[in-house]
RNA sequence: GCCCGAAUGGUGGAAUUGGUAGACACGAGGGACUUAAAAUCCCUUGGCAGCAAUGCUGUACGGGUUCGAGUCCCGUUUCGGGCACCA
C-alpha cells in the first residue's frame, strides 16, 4: 500500500477535531507546560511558509511535553487590531471587522492543514469585546495606580491622595513625569481639576503634554519602536516631533525592574542585550550650576563627573524650559530664531546630518568648584528628553562637545596624561588624571583628582558632590513612558470620558466600552480622530451607558474620549487570557493562574525585542503588583525563530525599452560605489524586474506564461539565449506578496503532505536562523515518509517478531538523539537522525511491533498524522497524543567492538577488538595496554587515555 | 562610531563542546529496472596524486596554547543583527 498522506492527513485532522484530543484543561494532578507562539496579525495575503516555522516548532516541542507526561497549554489567537485593515476600509469603505473576520478566517483554514495541536477553545481575538474588556480594565487599573520608588512596586493611587492630604509631597518617592512640591494645605486648595493635573504626573497610565512622534501621513502618533530610522515602520513616512496631549503609560518607573528580570529568563542574549540597551541605564551624576550674577541654578547629568576641571562650556537642548530662562536680552533674537530653526527640523534630519549648530544664551554659569565662569550655549545635540536636558561640556574628553568647541572655537582643556586632542576628543575611560585642578587654580575645599585614574577619579567626584551637596548620585534610564493613545478607528476605545476636562474612567461594571459604529474611518473634517464621526458617543453618568453625542450637557452626559489605543495594548496580556478565556468575572481566575503561571517557552520573531517584549514585561510586572499574574517574568524561555526568506526571479529589461533579455547574455558591472551589481545589455543598463516564480523553473522563464501573466508583458520583446531559453536572475529576498516570491503552505500540503512540510521545515536548518525557501529539498524529506511507510507497511504485513539486538540498539540510539534534540530545538539534528533509523532498520528488516510502535511515539512531535496512522494500524485504539514518550537505555546502546589504536607521532599504531565495558576484563586488558605501548614508545611516559566509543583509543605519550 | 553574532564542500547544514572534519539531505556523475518517462534501488562525490591500498592537503586570513584545535587565546578581513548626538 502506498503512503496516501492526504487520505491519511484528512481523517486525522476530522478525528482530533472531533474527538477534542487537544482539548486541555488545568490539572493539578499532572505537571503544567505552557507553550506559547507570538499571535499572528490576520493579513489578507493570507499564511506563507514562512509562518508556520516557528509554529512547528513549538507544535513539534508541546507534542514532546505532552507524552513526557505533561499537562500542555498550546494555544493559539489573532492580534486582530491594526492598521492594514483600517487603511483598507478607508479605501474601500469595507468595515475592518469583515476583512479582519475574513482574513482569520483564511489563516485558521491554512493552519489547520498543518496539523497543529493547538487548542482552539482558548481562541483569543484582541478585537473582540469580551477580550478588550480586560485591556481596558487593566488601562484602568494603571490609570488608578502610581509606582512606589521605595518598594518598586505598583500602589493604589489613593495611598498618594491620602499622603498628599496630610503631607503634601513631603517624604513622597513616586516615579513621576516632574518633580513636584507642595504642602497638604496647598494640596487642599486645589481644584478637582489642578489636582487631576497634580495625580497625572503620578498614575501609571497618564494623561500627558509630551514630544511625540507624529506621523502625518497616516495621522497618528506613533512609539518610539514603531520609528524607525526618523520614518514609520509602517509605510516609511515621515515622522515630526510635535508637542500634543497623549495617553501615556509609565513604563520607564519599572525600568529597573525590567533590566534585573532579564538576568533571570532563558532569553537569547542578543535580544536580552537589545533590551538592556533599550532601557540604557546609567549611572552618572547630577551637579547644580549657580547662574552667573543671578538666584538662579540649574542642574545637569553626567556620567563623568571627573572631567568637571574641563568643563569649558554648558549646553542646554533648544526646547528646554530653561532656554526661556537663562537666554539675555541682547541675545533673545537670535536664541529665538535658533528654536525655530530647530523645530522645523523633522526627526529624519536631525538623524541623517549631525549638523554641528548652536547659539549663546548669553548667560554664564558657575563652576562650583573653582568658580570660573562658563558661558552657556543653546544647540540640538542636547537631548531634552534625556537626563535634565542640559550638559556640562568637556570638549577634550567627549567626541560631540569637541566638534562644537571646535566649529564656535571655545577652548579645550586636556585632563588625561599623554591624552593628545589637537585632531579629536580622548572618550576612553581610562588614564591619569591631571590638571584638575591645573596649576594655581584654588578649588572648593581644596579638591583634587590630579594622579588618580578614571575610574578613581569618578568614584571621587561622585563622594565629593555628595558630601558637599553640589549634587547626587543619579541613575538614568533612556527608556521612555509608552506613548498608548493612537488617532486611529480600529484599536480599543478608551472606557474614559471627560466631565468637565478631567479624564474620568467609566466604572469597571460598565466595561467594555464597545467601539462605536462610525460613518466614516477617516478622521473628521476638524481634524478630530475617527472617532469623531461617531454619532452614538458620549457617556451618560447618571444611566451608566453610551447615549448620543446630541445629549451631551456637561452636567451628566460627557464626551467620550476619541482616541484608541495602540496596537500594543491587546498583544502585552493576551498570555493570561489564554489560561481562561471564557471568564467574564476577571481576566482570569485565581486557580487559572496560580495553575498556570507564566508562560514556559515562547516562540516568535526577534522583531519584537524592543516592542511586544517590553511592553508586555511590563503589563505583567504591574498585573503581577497587582496580584493577577503570578510570576514576575510573562516569558521564561524565548525561541526567536528566524525568517524564511524567499528565492525572488527577476527578468531584465533594457533601459527605457519594452526588451527583456536572458540574464545569460547580459554584462555585469560593479556600480560606482562597488557595493551592487549592475547588468549591460549592448552597452545599455537594465532593470531587474520581478517575475512570479511559478512562471519560473530552474532559473528557465516560462516566456508565453509571463506574457499572460500581466499586460505590460503581453507584447514584450523577450531575447532568448543561444538554446532558445530566457534565464531569470534570481536572488534572496524578504518572502513578500510584492516580490512574487511568497510560496503558500497549502501548495506544499497539496503536493506533498503537511507531514512533509513540518518535517521539511524543520529539516532546512537552525530554527533561530533566517534561511531561504529551497523547494529542491524538500524531496529528500518526502522520500524519507515514503521510505519509513514501506518500512511498516512491510512489517505489518509479515508475523510479528521479538525485537533483536540491532533493533534495539537503532531504537535506542534515536530515542537519545531525538530527546535531547527536543530538548534543546534542535530539529534539524534529529531530523537526520529518523533517516538514518530508518535506514538501519529496513536494513534489519525489523518485524517488531514494539519498536515500530516505539518509533511511531517518537515521530509524532514531527510528523503526527504519519504517527497517528500507524500507531492505528499496529492495534492501538487510543491516539498516539496520549502515549507514553520511551526512554532510552544504554544497554542496548553498548558498542560490541571498538578499535583500540595507539598513535604517537602519527606513526606508530597498533589495534586490537574488544567489548565497551569499562569493568570488562578487555577494558582491564586495555589498561594494561598502556605500558604495554612504551615498549614502542621508548623513554616516553603515557599521560592520559582518550576512548571514543565505537572509534579509536588514542594514548597521550609525553616523554619520561 | 559603539555593542553583539557569524564565517566549514557546488548548496542547506552536522561534528558527542578540545578527540577520525564534512553526518543527513539537495545537487551532480555513473549504473540497475523500464519500449520510454516517472517512481524506486545501488555506487561515486572537499581538493591534489595514484589502477589501487594509500599518501599529502584542507574548517575566511595570520600567529599562539595543546600530545591533539572547526572548537580555546591574540590580531586581521568579510558578512549579518542591534544601538546610535543618551552626556
Amino acid at each position: 500500500m502506498d503512503y496516501n498522506f492526504q487520505e491519511i492527513e484528512a481523517r486525522w485532522r476530522k478525528e482530533w477535531a472531533e474527538m477534542k484530543t487537544y482539548h486541555v484543561e488545568a490539572d493539578a494532578s499532572k505537571p503544567k507546560y505552557y507553550v506559547l507562539n507570538m499571535f499572528p496579525y490576520p493579513s489578507g495575503a493570507g499564511l506563507h511558509v514562512g509562518h508556520p516555522l516557528g509554529y512547528i516548532a513549538s507544535d513539534i516541542y508541546a507534542r514532546y511535553k505532552r507524552l513526557k507526561g505533561y499537562n500542555v497549554l498550546n494555544p493559539m489567537g489573532y492580534d486582530a487590531y491594526g492598521l492594514p485593515a483600517e487603511q483598507y476600509a478607508i479605501q474601500t469603505g469595507q468595515h475592518p471587522e469583515v476583512t479582519t473576520n475574513a482574513n482569520i478566517a483564511r489563516y485558521r483554514e491554512q493552519l489547520d492543514k498543518i496539523g497543529f495541536s493547538f487548542d482552539w477553545d482558548r481562541e483569543v481575538r484582541t478585537c473582540a469585546p469580551d477580550y478588550y474588556k480586560w485591556t481596558q480594565w487593566a488601562f484602568q487599573k494603571m490609570f488608578n495606580s502610581f509606582f512606589c520608588n521605595a518598594c518598586q512596586s505598583a500602589r493604589p493611587i489613593e495611598e498618594l491622595t491620602e499622603h498628599f492630604e496630610k503631607h503634601g509631597t513631603k517624604g513622597i518617592q513616586a516615579a513621576c513625569s516632574e518633580e513636584l512640591s507642595f504642602s497638604a494645605e496647598e494640596w487642599k486648595a486645589m481644584t478637582p481639576k489642578e489636582q487631576s493635573d497634580v495625580l497625572m504626573n503620578y498614575r501609571l497610565a497618564f494623561m500627558g503634554e509630551t514630544m511625540v512622534n507624529w506621523c502625518p501621513e497616516l495621522g497618528t502618533v506613533l512609539a518610539n519602536d514603531e520609528v524607525v530610522n526618523g520614518v514609520s515602520e509602517r509605510g516609511g513616512y515621515p515622522v515630526e516631533q510635535k508637542k500634543m496631549r497623549q495617553w501615556c503609560l509609565r513604563v520607564s518607573a519599572y525600568s529597573q525592574r525590567l533590566l534585573d528580570g532579564l538576568d533571570t529568563i532563558q532569553w537569547s542574549e542578543s535580544i536580552k542585550e537589545t533590551q538592556r540597551n533599550w532601557i540604557g541605564r546609567s549611572e552618572g551624576t547630577e551637579m547644580r550650576f549657580q547662574v552667573k550674577g543671578r538666584d538662579e541654578h540649574f542642574t545637569i547629568f553626567t556620567t563623568r563627573a571627573d572631567t568637571i576641571f574641563g568643563v569649558t562650556f554648558m549646553v542646554l537642548a533648544p526646547e528646554s524650559e530653561l532656554v526661556g530662562q537663562l537666554t539675555t536680552e541682547e541675545q533673545r533674537e537670535e536664541v529665538e530664531a535658533y528654536v525655530k530653526y530647530v523645530k522645523g527640523r523633522t526627526e529624519r534630519e536631525r538623524m541623517i546630518d549631525h549638523k554641528v549648530t548652536g547659539v549663546f544664551s548669553g548667560s554664564y554659569a558657575i563652576n562650583p568648584f573653582t568658580g570660573e565662569e562658563i558661558p552657556v550655549w543653546i544647540s540640538e545635540y542636547v537631548l531634552s528628553g534625556y537626563g535634565t536636558g542640559a550638559i556640562m561640556a568637556v570638549p577634550a574628553h567627549d567626541s560631540r562637545d569637541y566638534a562644537f568647541a571646535r566649529h564656535f572655537n571655545l577652548p579645550v582643556i586636556p585632563l588625561i596624561e599623554g591624552a593628545d586632542v589637537s585632531e579629536e576628543s580622548f572618550d576612553a575611560k581610562e588614564g591619569i588624571v591631571m590638571n584638575s585642578p591645573a596649576e594655581g587654580v584654588e578649588t572648593l575645599a581644596g579638591f583634587s583628582l590630579n594622579g588618580l585614574t578614571v575610574k578613581e577619579a569618578i568614584a571621587a567626584t561622585k563622594k565629593f558632590v555628595t558630601e558637599q551637596k553640589l549634587g547626587r548620585v543619579k541613575v538614568n534610564y533612556r527608556l521612555r513612558d509608552a506613548i498608548f493613545s493612537r488617532q486611529r478607528y480600529w484599536g480599543e476605545p478608551f472606557p474614559v470620558y471627560y466631565k468637565n476636562g478631567v479624564p474620568t474612567m467609566v466604572p469597571e461594571e460598565c466595561l467594555p466600552v464597545m467601539l462605536p459604529e462610525v460613518a466614516d474611518f477617516k478622521p473628521t473634517k476638524t481634524g478630530e480622530p475617527p472617532l469623531g464621526n461617531a454619532q452614538v458617543w458620549a457617556w451618560d453618568e447618571a444611566n451608566r451607558c453610551i447615549v448620543d453625542k446630541a445629549l451631551i450637557d456637561e452636567k451628566t452626559v460627557f464626551p467620550l474620549e476619541l482616541f484608541t489605543m495602540p496596537g500594543f495594548a491587546g498583544s502585552s496580556a493576551y498570555y493570561l487570557r489564554y489560561m481562561d478565556p471564557h471568564n467574564d468575572a476577571a481576566l482570569i481566575s485565581e486557580e487559572a493562574a496560580g495553575y498556570w503561571k507564566s508562560v514556559d517557552l515562547y516562540v516568535g520573531g526577534s522583531e519584537h525585542a524592543t516592542g511586544h517584549l517590553i511592553y508586555s514585561r511590563f503589563w505583567n510586572k504591574f498585573l503581577f503588583d497587582l496580584g493577577v499574574s503570578k510570576s514576575e517574568e510573562p516569558f521564561q524561555r524565548l525561541v526567536n525563530q528566524g525568517m524564511i526568506q524567499g528565492w525572488s526571479s527577476f527578468v531584465h529589461r533594457v533601459k527605457n525599452t519594452n526588451k527583456y533579455v536572458s540574464f545569460d547574455l547580459l554584462e555585469e558591472r560593479l556600480s560606482d560605489d562597488k557595493k551592487t551589481k549592475q547588468y549591460f545589455y549592448e552597452g545599455t543598463e537594465t532593470d531587474p524586474i520581478h517575475a512570479d516564480i511559478s512562471l519560473v523553473s530552474g532559473n528557465v522563464l516560462n516566456v508565453e506564461g509571463m506574457r499572460q501573466w500581466r499586460p505590460e508583458f503581453s507584447d514584450a520583446e523577450f531575447v532568448l539565449n543561444v538554446e532558445g531559453q530566457y534565464i531569470v536572475s534570481q536572488a534572496v529576498e524578504k518572502m513578500s506578496k510584492s516580490k512574487y516570491n511568497v510560496v503558500n503552505p497549502d501548495d506544499i500540503c497539496e503536493k506533498y503532505g503537511a507531514d512533509t512540510l513540518r518535517l521539511y521545515e524543520m529539516f532546512l536548518g537552525p530554527v533561530e536562523q533566517s534561511k531561504p525557501w529551497d523547494v529542491a529539498g524538500i524531496d529528500g524529506c518526502f522520500r524519507f515518509l515514503k521510505k519509513a511507510w514501506s518500512l511498516f507497511d512491510k512489517a505489518l504485513e509479515a508475523p510479528a517478531a521479538e525485537p533483536t539486538k540491532d533493533n534495539l540498539k537503532t531504537l535506542h540510539k534515536l530515542i537519545k538523539k531525538v530527546s535531547e534534540d527536543i530538548e534543546a530545538f534542535s530539529y534539524n539534528t534529529s531530523v537526520p537522525a529518523f533517516m538514518v533509523a530508518v535506514g538501519e532498520l529496513q536494513q534489519q528488516k525489523c518485524q517488531s511491533r514494539e519498536v515500530l510502535a516505539t518509533f511511531a511515539i517518537l515521530l509524532a512531535p514531527f510528523c503526527p498524522h504519519f504517527a497517528e496512522e500507524v500507531w492505528h494500524r499496529l492495534g492501538h485504539d487510543t491516539s498516539v497524543c496520549d502515549a507514553q514518550w520511551p526512554e532510552w537505555n544504554e544497554e542496548y546502546m553498548k558498542e560490541s567492538a571498538v578499535t583500540l589504536g595507539v598513535q604517537f607521532n602519527g606513526k606508530v599504531r597498533f589495534s586490537m577488538d574488544f567489548p565497551v565495558d569499562a569493568t570488562s576484563p578487555q577494558m582491564q586488558e586495555m589498561a594494561k595496554a598502556a605500558p604495554e605501548a612504551q615498549k614502542y614508545l621508548d623513554g616516553m611516559q603515557i599521560v592520559k587515555i582518550v576512548a571514543v566509543p565505537g572509534r579509536i583509543v588514542n594514548f597521550v605519550v609525553r616523554p619520561a
